[in-house]
DNA sequence: ATCCAGGCATGCA
DNA sequence: TGCATGCCTGGA
């Protein structure tokens, strides 16, 4: 099979890409650390980083391949006027060089949307489990490379699936919130669906195209509605699911970090951090927020005793 | 053993 | 509007 080899300007780390914790589904080869393996949409994607500017692509599926590869990756982003708009100061400047060649990924909707209703009060090995039990338990089973893969289950495959399957899941108060999220999916996530996936969904529901396509404010107002679904997971799906890169998410990391950084009042409210994230980053907020949260728990000790 | 975590919904001022 | 509290589970 002839690897698809995408090509980037300015340095690309796959690593860190993938372990800043803005997707929570890929695997590491067994014993080739510059080796991973992606299941999106409806493929298994391997990826292997050839040097700082070249990934090597083989997927189980190669139609429409390079459209996908062009969306997930983002490879229409400018990234070195990315960073030098970050650049701000001099704190900036030593993250960005940590964090060069981290890039954001446009992740499925309805994956994203589900993986941060479980993210809430929960931690990255958890949510991990979580999502991979529901490949495993309702996702389409994939055989590539040898190895066995799970799909992310599609929107029917959990119609199904009851709350409390959810709770002996270990979903905990969140399973009722993924529950009414696959029983009530709203257009708007219904269409953004469809539209990702062109090669499925040819029968069109007329009652489901009235929805016009949310875009910003709109948007977020109309993440908030789900239930579950409060700021910061909305600010998260824009920015992962729906690609809207001045989003800032504020977390108890970015909290931390921006507090002990930005402001002098130590009880600067959400609001307004995520606020001033906007302020000092424009229309890059999104990709800030991505450098600075994997600087934040990778490199600096903010009065946590994690390493 | 408590305590709190990549928040949210609810109730109360 | 802003703040306190409970929520499932599980790891420290």
């Amino acid at each position: 099979m002839i690897p698809f080899l995408l090509k980037f300007h300015e340095r690309y780390d796959l690593r860190q890409t993938l372990e800043c914790g803005q997707i929570f589904r890929f695997q590491k080869h067994n014993n080739d650390a510059q080796i991973y393996y992606i299941p999106l949409k409806d493929r298994i994607l391997k990826i292997f980083q050839k040097n700082d500017h070249i990934l090597e692509i083989t997927s189980n599926k190669n139609q429409d391949l390079k459209p996908i590869l062009s969306t997930f990756f983002r490879l229409n982003d400018d990234y070195q006027q990315i960073q030098r708009r970050i650049s701000i100061d001099s704190l900036m400047g030593k993250i960005l060089a940590a964090t060069n060649g981290l890039h954001l990924l446009k992740q499925d909707v309805f994956e994203c949307t589900i993986s941060f209703l479980l993210s809430q009060c929960s931690n990255i090995p958890r949510i991990t489990r979580n999502v991979n039990n529901l490949a495993e338990q309702f996702g389409t089973p994939i055989n590539f490379d040898n190895q066995q893969f799970y799909l992310f289950p599609t929107r029917e495959q959990l119609l199904s699936v009851s709350e409390q399957q959810y709770v002996e899941m270990g979903f905990g108060y969140r399973a009722k919130y993924i529950y009414n999220f696959v029983q009530n999916t709203p257009n708007f996530i219904k269409k953004a669906i469809n539209l990702e996936n062109p090669s499925k969904n040819h029968s069109k529901n007329p009652s489901e195209n009235h929805s016009e396509i949310l875009t910003g404010i709109e948007l977020n107002q109309a993440l908030q509605n789900i239930q579950g679904v409060g700021q910061k997971i909305a600010d998260c799906v824009q920015l992962f699911g729906f690609g809207d890169l001045s989003y800032f998410p504020v977390d108890t990391w970015m909290r931390k970090f921006m507090i002990q950084h930005y402001f002098n009042d130590k009880k600067a409210s959400i609001k307004a951090i995520r606020q001033k994230g906007q302020d000092l980053f424009g229309k890059w907020a999104g990709y800030a927020q991505e450098f600075i949260y994997h600087y934040a728990r990778s490199y600096e000790n903010l009065n946590n005793s994690k390493s």
